[in-house]
RNA sequence: GCGGCUAUAGUUCAGCGGCAGAACGCCUGACUGUGGCUCAGGAUGUCGUGGGUUCGAUCCCCACUAGCCGCCCCA
């Protein structure tokens, strides 16, 4: 019989790993807590709609890299219906905020989430098909200060906030504005005007996205093309004043706090829904996916998705890039994550001494100590022997220790051994 | 989706057209209620999967699968 392993792209996450993952997420929501973010938790799977229209029909996620299948009908009168694994969360956060009419609470909607999206790709290093993301979106009617410079600057002050307690170092911030909803497709236009006479002189991906996504030739990496790059239109010239200054005030508010950016006017993203204020946290040594996080302004999306105006801004963050950078972070300073020691292990001598242990364990747990259980079977040699990997310190059960009450506790670290009456076990290990 | 590299013990990796190897880890004993250090012994395995060449393939060839790196794109 042929093993089954995890598909392609998905993997499993084993501890200790996962206490690092659990550290991260735990940071995420404390940190979020401060700025009164609350969870929100949507289905992992949405009508296939919602993404195409949400995140844009043309776009490499809606036309190649979803998870989609046709739900089929049980009954007569009932029509089969096409669901999507979800590639991104911010269409499924925007949906619930129409579909539960939180515009109506007259409110900023501050939600965060965090959970596993999926994406077909080719599977590379901080690149996975089932991939973890921690997101927060701002979203609200404008009389709430949804529109609000002050509130892209709130973001990306928490970020760089979360990153900080997190420990993570060197990492960059980079933002740019890609206008408003009108600035956006008469920059496209002047765009695709400008590489209409050059692109043949471009390089062949160039070429190709001069046709289906002239924004994106502006992040080209090909050094031979940097000179026809540099005489395209920039984009900074085709905002309106009032894109303008929105971006103006993200920058001085920014500046205000002491967070430090880089403006790239050819940051662009390719989510269809951004508009003017877009940005990437980098970071070095993620390889080829250097994006730690992405985010930006979404004016729109609520009414691109038959939803009252709401304008917002919010983020992704990769989860899987975030916990590589930490891993290699700590891998240089102080090893891989290493299993967190029990308080004791605790040693049975002798199969007639597991249900007492049993009831010995469950009350030092009741007092909040960690306790692994052993089992009588073993030879007291490999109670220790285990003991010593796992506890900082072994508690004897035997005959003697059952009968008398006082149990022989030893310490690995000092290799010290005393007798602790059980009244004072729980207290004693506490203190150690 | 495209290109390149890789796949051998639990792990990290050597290796060779002719009996499958090391280190670490694991198990047993020296030591019947005492760990670490030491010593002695032991088991590691469909050599990724399927086909081909060959007297003979873990090794050479092909395909597939998976991982890694780059491209595309993105978190």
């Amino acid at each position: 019989m042929t093993l089954l392993k995890a598909v392609r792209g998905t993997r499993d996450l084993l501890p200790p790993e996962t206490e690092l993952w659990d550290r991260v997420e735990s940071t995420a929501r404390r940190v979020f807590a401060r700025y009164n973010f609350g969870e929100i938790r949507t289905p992992v799977f949405e009508d296939t709609q919602l993404f195409a229209r949400g995140v844009g029909e043309e776009t490499d996620i809606v036309s190649k890299e979803m998870y989609t299948w046709e739900d089929r009908a049980r009954a007569q009168s009932e029509k089969s219906q096409s669901l999507t694994l979800r590639p991104e969360n911010t269409a499924g956060v925007v949906r619930a905020y129409i579909e539960h009419k939180l515009g109506e609470t007259g409110l900023l909607q501050k939600l965060y989430y965090i959970g596993p999206q999926f994406r077909r790709e080719r599977p590379q290093k901080g690149r996975y098909r089932q991939f973890w993301q921690i997101g927060a979106e701002a979203i609200g009617p404008p009389s709430a200060g949804s529109e609000s410079p002050l509130r892209d600057a709130e973001v990306l002050e928490m970020l760089a906030s979360f990153l900080d307690e997190l420990g993570i170092t060197g990492w960059t911030l980079v933002l740019n504005s890609v206008g408003s909803a009108s600035d956006r497709p008469k920059y496209v236009a002047a765009l695709r005007d400008a590489l209409a006479p050059v692109k043949d002189q471009m390089s062949p991906d160039n070429q190709r996205r001069a046709e289906t996504n002239p924004l994106r030739v502006l992040d080209s990496k090909d050094p031979a093309d940097e000179a026809i790059i540099a005489t395209l239109p920039k984009i900074a010239d085709y905002l309106d004043d009032e894109s303008k200054a929105h971006f103006a005030a993200v920058l001085a508010a920014l500046d205000a706090c002491g967070v430090k950016y880089e403006v790239n006017p050819r940051l662009v993203r390719g989510l269809d829904y951004y508009t003017r204020t877009t940005f990437e946290f980098t970071h070095g040594g993620l390889g080829a996916q250097n994006a730690l996080l992405g985010g930006g302004r979404y004016d729109g999306l609520s009414e691109m998705l038959g939803g009252p105006k709401a304008p917002g801004i919010g983020f992704a963050m990769g989860l899987d890039r975030l916990i590589l950078t930490l891993k290699t972070a700590e891998g240089a300073s102080s090893g891989a994550p290493q299993f967190a020691l029990a308080d004791a292990f605790l040693a049975p001598l002798g199969e007639a001494l597991n249900a007492p242990a049993l009831e010995l364990a469950r009350e030092l747990r009741r007092h909040g100590l960690r306790i692994e259980l052993g089992d009588g079977t073993f030879r007291l040699r490999k109670s220790f022997e285990i003991g010593n990997k796992l506890a900082h310190n072994i508690i004897l059960l035997g005959e003697d220790e059952q009968a008398s009450g006082i149990l022989t506790v030893k310490n690995f670290a000092t290799g010290e051994q005393t007798k602790i009456p059980r009244g004072e076990l729980a207290q004693t290990l506490k203190n150690s």
